[in-house]
DNA sequence: TAAGATTGACCGATCAATCTTT
DNA sequence: AAAGATTGATCGGTCAATCTTA
């Protein structure tokens, strides 16, 4: 039973338990390859630099301080810092100072970059439902839905928080 | 409704839909994540460099044909390839020509590699306990294994393949 | 020649150190 | 000094090319 522990002192995985724990592990190397794989082969940028400039279309005026980029795309500051480094190389981002207190630079998307992420996301939809959305009964999507926020809650309360205010239409 | 598409042609997602794929996506990014980051600390190793020592473990003899360990740790045979170089260099992993006919070079736990993953598996399991299988409701650990292969099986069927058998006590 | 395996160049991410502004 | 942001070294992974053996 859960909570048994062995001579060693640990408390190791049923079978039942490894069967599902295998079963996430492979769920975790399979879909993110596969949406990236998409992203990749049909426009050039990688997961998270399609949630960048989907986060900059959501946003009023579409742009956003780097800091809420970085919390809203799941990434660290550094990592959107070279990411977006590389978005106004090819001319979809450009950085520039923003006025509000204490905040210094903020990433906006051009003109050329709305037109990427118009062009971009139905096929990333598409992928979505085909390998997710349209695979799943409803339920189970729903399902999967609030497991995921129970682990992310645990593994990452600060991804947790920017998840749910993000949810609640912040 | 599901399946209505707008005057561009594309099905977008509802709102209950995308708060569930955003769910999804943050778990993506959190889990392996929180995964990697223990395994660093407290054992120098990455989540695939782990799968790929408790592959063997598991194995008869402790030892896999490289293309048989690529699959079950679910890495290209060139990651694979680059992460026992890397195994190999601090002692926990040998290559050797092995028998069987056709195959070329199989991969073995040295005393050492033996060593290390029964040192570093107790605290793995106690962070997939902390972060998964003690969060959720067995009903829901359970719901969430079974969703996870039918997404596998249509992200990547190969990797489904393996998983499968596997399960099945290959 | 086809499958198994390796290699090296390149790219993207992390980490620690640094710079900048309040 | 503290928060926001950037930088550069380094590491790990992918991709395409190559080598090897049945």
């Amino acid at each position: 039973v859960a909570g048994a522990h062995d001579r060693d002192g640990v408390d190791w995985l049923t079978a039942a338990q490894q069967r599902e724990w295998k079963s996430l592990m492979a769920l975790l190397i399979a879909l993110p390859a596969a949406l990236d794989a998409q992203l990749k082969r049909d426009a050039g940028v990688n997961l998270f630099e399609y949630h960048v400039l989907a986060a900059l279309s959501e946003a009023p005026g579409r742009a956003l301080p780097m800091s809420e980029l970085a919390a809203l795309s799941r990434g660290s500051m550094s990592r959107l810092s070279h990411a977006v480094s590389r978005l106004e190389g090819v001319g979809w981002v450009e950085r520039r100072g923003c006025a509000g207190a204490g905040r210094r630079i903020e990433a906006h998307l051009t003109a050329a970059g709305w037109r990427k992420i118009q062009e971009v996301a139905p096929d990333h939809v598409r992928e979505a439902r085909r390998l997710v959305i349209d695979v799943l009964a409803p339920e189970q999507l729903r399902a999967l839905g609030a497991t995921a926020r129970d682990v992310v809650g645990v593994a990452d309360p600060g991804i947790a928080d920017t998840l749910h205010r993000d949810l609640a239409g912040g």
